[in-house]
DNA sequence: TTAAGGATCTCCT
DNA sequence: GGAGATCCTTAAA
């Protein structure tokens, strides 16, 4: 799973929707390894109907909610029963702009359209109904694209987990204006 | 059935 | 740089 966040970077994600199809490259992901992760939802092996789908085999996708209001996009890398998976934070729109805009309502800042989990989600279309469908469906499938060199640093959001908050499971491309901002600086 | 907390975003100063 | 939004999930009685 180490070995997969990094290649994520660079890869093209295409989103299908009734309303239409947004794509976007990859520039920004997190790598989470359940059980023994604190900060990952299958922390201590718990398995939940809101983490099913982390415990599936590689390949799928992992929908949740965090605070009522941001959902997240994950992709599911480990065998079944390893929950494994890496978390989609950041991508550079490619295709659908109209219709991320057009989800996003009215932006000061272009670049805040898709840079963060939470913004990404949305203005792919991205909800509940996903959780669980497969990176090989008509609704949602990877690209392959040039491979971008990737920067590590410690991963955000997750300060309480003590150890397993350093750990530097971030992946992201230097310089894209698509990354989103991490409170503590980015180290590297 | 109840209570508590969360892998964030946005606006305002 | 700081605080509020908002609803789903989990654990306990």
């Amino acid at each position: 799973m180490l070995t997969v966040a990094p290649e994520c970077l660079g890869k093209v994600l295409v989103v299908q929707r009734p309303d239409g199809v947004a794509a976007g490259r990859i520039v920004e992901v997190e790598a989470y390894r359940g059980p023994e992760d604190r900060a990952a939802h299958s922390f201590g092996g718990r398995h939940t109907a809101r983490n099913h789908s982390l415990w599936c085999a590689g390949g799928v996708a992992y929908v949740f909610l965090v605070y009522g209001l941001h959902w997240h996009l994950n992709l599911v890398t480990g065998l079944e029963g390893e929950p494994q998976a890496v978390l989609i934070r950041g991508v550079e729109p490619l295709l659908g702009l109209e219709l991320m805009r057009q989800r996003r309502g009215p932006l000061r800042d272009e670049h805040a359209l898709t840079s963060g989990p939470g913004k990404l989600a949305r203005a792919f279309g991205v909800a509940r109904d996903l959780d669980g469908a497969a990176f090989t469906s008509e609704t949602l499938f990877l690209l392959d694209g040039p491979r971008l060199p990737a920067k590590r640093s410690a991963r955000i959001g997750v300060d309480d987990a003590g150890a397993w908050a350093r750990r530097p499971w971030r992946y992201f491309v230097a310089g894209s204006p698509w990354v989103s901002r991490a409170r503590t600086s980015a180290a590297g």
